[in-house]
DNA sequence: TAAAAATACTCCATAGGTATTTTAT
DNA sequence: ATAAAATACCTATGGAGTATTTTTA
């Protein structure tokens, strides 16, 4: 199971069907078509029942769209974090005692808080 | 960024090294390389310094981890979930008056709590 | 010099596309 | 008759492997 398969899998959801969801995905309804499918078969478990064209969200999809819900914006968070330009993480400073004292307090304390 | 990517790179971290990492995941050494070269690429951003030999993380590979984890542990909690024989979700009855009353709160009773 | 990572390449699985058919409004 | 999903088939991207080279402990 990837990321990609369950952002198709919410489209579907969100959209109520394939050829909407495979138009916002800028990608072709048999596409859709087969990664659902295919996701199901991986999962073993119906995600949908077909009803004709209507797709329905059998028990098992309700859960796995929550989860999905949250791995996404989990996965979105990730990336977030990672193009902070902030600097993050440990930083060590070394430097002797009397340069400590008269030296390093201004600068540092712009990073106070 | 996929989850297979994420479940190589916490490996790598795990086992401190590509070599290893590429062992336990059953892949090929040059095949980890390339993942993890490749998400850094995707990600725009260094994930380990290299110094020769010795990987070592960096602050972003640092907070990529943890998501990561968190990520990991989310998608298997998914599937466990899909695999739960128990059935799931909204369950409509009807049934007339008279019938309700006699006859469904026995088997009912199964599901109480 | 031994052990690990990087690189260059080859191959194949599969994701994605085109075209058509089936199905249900 | 229309619109959507399924199916069959083709193409090509990129993931995985083999072999080799580079690097440093």
């Amino acid at each position: 199971m990837e990321l990609s398969d369950l952002k198709i899998f919410t489209a579907v959801v969100q959209e109520g069907g394939i050829t909407r969801a495979a138009e916002r995905l800028n990608r072709v309804q048999s596409n859709v078509t087969t990664r659902v499918r295919q996701l199901e078969d991986r999962l073993q478990t119906k995600l949908f029942d077909r009803q004709g064209k209507r797709l329905i969200l059998t028990p098992a999809g309700r859960t796995l769209l929550d989860y999905a819900d949250r791995l996404l914006a989990l996965a979105d968070e990730a990336e977030a974090a990672l193009q902070e330009k902030t600097p993050r993480g440990l930083f060590r400073l070394g430097s002797r005692e009397s340069t400590a004292a008269v030296r390093l307090p201004g600068p540092l304390s712009v990073f106070a808080q």
